[in-house]
DNA sequence: CATTAGCACTCAGCGCATGAGAGTGCTATT
DNA sequence: AATAGCACTCTCATGCGCTGAGTGCTAATG
């Protein structure tokens, strides 16, 4: 990897002084000059060595300067050796760990959940927080019931997974008696239910020669809204809080940058591209500049990582911030949100 | 009204030139001076003989010079006077109604409906559009249904109104039979189904000493939820497209004023308080700047108006944008998009 | 008496010079 | 290899003078 080739370039003391300088600029958001870093750094150094020193990380493309005389902010690419490499992250107080659950524990259902998880990042970090919607790998039917509207209408209710319902409007050719509909629902709920929705679809297909003329027709509709659910279940969703946040950074100030950053929240597209990314990836992403390949995220970093529900990942939490963002804080919190998310969603 | 009589000591010429500076203004954005003013308005007036009237306008309130040597520009009592008695609106072209009407038409349900209307009032008029969603006076019951889940816990879906659906999960002190319940829901179903949810509310608390008691636990759950989902049919909710159009005004320009308005967007009180206002208000309303009473509107005007479903009031639309917005312009889009909105949610 | 021409005045905005401060790179020295 | 010294660069803040826009006031005018 290219970046394991420029760290070795770097001896032990660069890669300290480099570090350091990191943390400072991220600290108080001001060019690090020659005589800061040599009093910052615990080692004995005069301003002229440090400068020296501080030509070759330049030379590596860890470092600029913003303008001759001023000191010198770390790259994207330097962000990235720092984040891989240096940052010493600082673990969450069990105390703090403890709150995090309190709090996030009060709201009891999956939505509620969902959204303290989101806030939680978002209040902790002071940047934005973003949850995906846990998605479902296999959705059981529970239950089926067919209720006749006006005139070849029929209103589908259908409850999957214990909890969750789905209901919708499918218009049918002729019209339906009532009792002609309980009995298709009696069937299809007396033969189906606790069985995997895409596996009844392949079944009720097979065998619909076999059946009535009449339910057959009722029943493409059903298929067909198993479809439909299905469907919009894949299509994920996620839940942001704290957007407002990211615009106390002056970081920001650029308002362009921030239109089409919030405009990116709103399509959601371009988001939702860059976490389906990350829930495929193993463990935490942390994503920096417009490496995520989207020029909204210019100047900002996305840290992300997925939660599990059972062993078995389900969705991605993170947060959105300043690429000049404390990194050390910030990757615990993330870290054990998503923790703390899986196993109060596993134990719903 | 003190509006009324600010009016009454202008002369018509004083009107129209105050008229004039106000259409100017918020033409290009540039305080208006004398010499401006005097070409502009079609009257064969020296910049001297402006400066006399112009003064007298600043006398009562109706504008400001942001500096010495600047020109003026309207004050907030200045847009009142302008909005409630000078404005001429301009009328949408038919062609233009009919595309709306066209585009607004696409989406077929309600919420498909609302939201199309938000987006193009924020299309239309490259600000924020919002739409509340319509509340429901009656609420009838089309069927109810529980199904049993683990331990104590009831699934309850209530269908009403048609097509909505809702769902609900209560907790009993006992765990419930399969039997008990379809008994329980075809009870229901047989004496109540039609009727409005306040009033089955009503004959149910007044019947529940002759049932028997073990139904009596779940009915009161029953009643419980139909509270529940009354409530939240109260408690209404908008929908808003476009927010991003306002960072692109320079009024705007200030960062921390744009993060306070956002916030009210995120947390909807405010903004739901300003709206409810203006639903029980007949036509259209125009607050400018903090009018409102709300801090968050600093720098900008909100135009709202009710829209009705047969004949019957229902939910507000409008726009949010800087009080220095095309008022000729923006009121008959949002005229004309709230009667759409009603004609086409009423034909559903 | 309303209107207007004339004039002194004010003030933001711009370009420019100036100086202080921060930080660098280079070179000679230790 | 590390450092002290030094000349150099560049930003930032300040101040100054100028210009142009616009005003308010006064005196003249139809």
């Amino acid at each position: 990897m290219a970046e394991e080739s420029t760290l070795d370039n770097l001896n032990q003391r660069s890669q300290h002084l480099f570090k350091v300088l990191v943390e400072r600029y991220i600290n108080d958001g001001q060019p690090v000059g020659s005589r800061t870093l040599s009093k910052d750094a615990k080692i004995d150094l005069s301003p002229a060595t440090i400068r020296n020193i501080m030509a070759d990380l330049e030379d590596l493309g860890l470092i600029v300067s913003p303008h001759t005389s001023a000191g010198r902010i770390p790259t994207a690419q330097g962000y990235r050796i720092f984040v891989d490499n240096l940052v010493t992250v600082k673990p969450l107080r069990g105390q703090a760990v403890d709150k995090l659950r309190k709090e996030m524990g009060i709201s009891g259902n999956k939505e509620g959940l969902i959204n303290s998880a989101s806030s939680l990042l978002s209040g902790m970090t002071k940047m934005a927080g973003v949850v995906t919607i846990p998605r479902r790998e296999a959705i059981i039917l529970r239950h089926i019931e067919f209720l006749p509207l006006t005139s070849n209408r029929i209103l589908v209710i259908l409850v999957v997974n214990e909890q969750e319902v789905q209901n919708r409007i499918i218009h049918t050719d002729r019209a339906f008696s009532e009792s002609e509909l309980t009995q298709t629902a009696n069937f299809l709920n007396r033969e189906y239910m606790g069985q995997d929705l895409s596996r009844i679809r392949e079944i009720l297909l097979d065998s619909m020669q076999q059946v009535r003329d009449d339910m057959q027709h009722i029943m493409q509709m059903a298929i067909q809204m198993a479809d439909n659910v299905m469907q919009e279940n894949k299509h994920d969703d996620y839940v942001m809080a704290g957007q407002t946040n990211l615009m106390n950074y002056a970081e920001m100030g650029n308002i362009e940058r921030l239109r089409q950053l919030f405009e990116a929240f709103n399509t959601k597209r371009d988001i939702l591209h860059v976490l389906d990314q990350s829930i495929h990836a193993e463990g935490m992403q942390v994503y920096i500049g417009e490496e995520s390949g989207y020029a909204c995220f210019d100047g900002c970093s996305l840290i992300t990582t997925p939660y599990k529900v059972s062993d078995e990942v389900v969705g991605v939490l993170g947060v959105i911030g300043p690429t000049r963002m404390a990194y050390d804080r910030v990757i615990p919190v993330v870290d054990v949100t998503a923790k703390l998310l899986g196993s109060l969603l596993s134990s719903e």
